[in-house]
DNA sequence: TCTATGTAGATGCAAATGCATTTATATGGA
DNA sequence: TCCATATAAATGCATTTGCATCTACATAGA
């Protein structure tokens, strides 16, 4: 076990980071409930999907981009599918897979999130940073991606 | 229902966000899963508990230093005290509550855990960005903080 | 004092999540 | 061709979370 012990600055990054996005995401999910609107989980997959247009994706292709582990798609899939908001296509030359493909009630449904969550991003970053402050913020945070990009 | 855009700017400073602090926590979570440790927010409360010392905290007090909802923290209280890491004492002069107060075997606890955190932030952010930028990513952070401070 | 209201904390029940495993199909050798 | 291994997706079961409520005590006002 090697132990290491990280820098003040660090820790205190750390710490607003944590403490910060927690709180974004309470706020924005507070409102989202209060507009009777489902989780930002759903806003995710719809938005991947409705960008994916009408060739639709496989379930393991959404796995990294929304960062829910595999069986977190498949239950979250089976959902928006019950709900009327994806609909699931048997893939041709793969037959243990599907295409998930969004439909026009799952992009109204998008729709409606984005009213709510984006009005939230605007309140909560947009009126709180000026443009500059938000790019170097994004270009701090880029930086700590995983896994790096680059070599 | 008042619709406002955000900015650009706004949407991918959100996105890097989201992205990037589900990261560091999924990383995080798994060091600590990987050390047979219990999760982050054990940590949380351990560490409120012992910067609180022998005086202790009521467990309303850990609701806004830890960001969990009442019933969170009564249950994690509740599972702490069952591995003997807290311990709750009635307080004298209000019979419907009580201050909790971290145990040796917490303090402890609270060491190996920040042995394998304390590495994790390390790696995750003091090896990527340098400390002037740890400090400005803070600072642009804290301007994010709910409720804003100051007016 | 009695009553109404407020606050601290716990909990029953339903929903969501994590983990391990299962089912079904694909693929690359021997 | 057959088998071993790998990948896609789903699911059973236990744990955790969220929501609403409940219990117990506190406090302020009539």
């Amino acid at each position: 076990m090697t132990k290491r012990s990280p820098s003040p600055e660090a820790v205190s990054a750390w710490a607003r980071l944590m403490r910060v996005s927690r709180q974004l995401v309470e706020k924005t999910e507070d409102a989202l409930k209060a507009g009777g609107l489902p989780p930002l989980a759903w806003y995710d997959v719809l938005h991947e999907l409705a960008e994916a247009g009408e060739s639709g994706l496989r379930p393991f292709e959404l796995i990294d981009r929304v960062l829910l582990a595999q069986y977190g798609v498949s239950r979250l899939l089976a959902r928006l599918e019950a709900e009327g908001l994806v609909e699931k296509l048997p893939v041709s030359d793969d037959g243990r897979g599907q295409t998930v493909r969004i439909t026009p009630n799952g992009r109204d449904m998008r729709r409606r999130i984005w009213a709510v969550y984006g009005t939230s991003i605007a309140e909560l970053m947009g009126d709180r940073l000026s443009a500059e402050e938000l790019k170097a913020l994004a270009a701090l945070l880029a930086r700590l991606r995983h896994p790096p990009v680059g070599t």
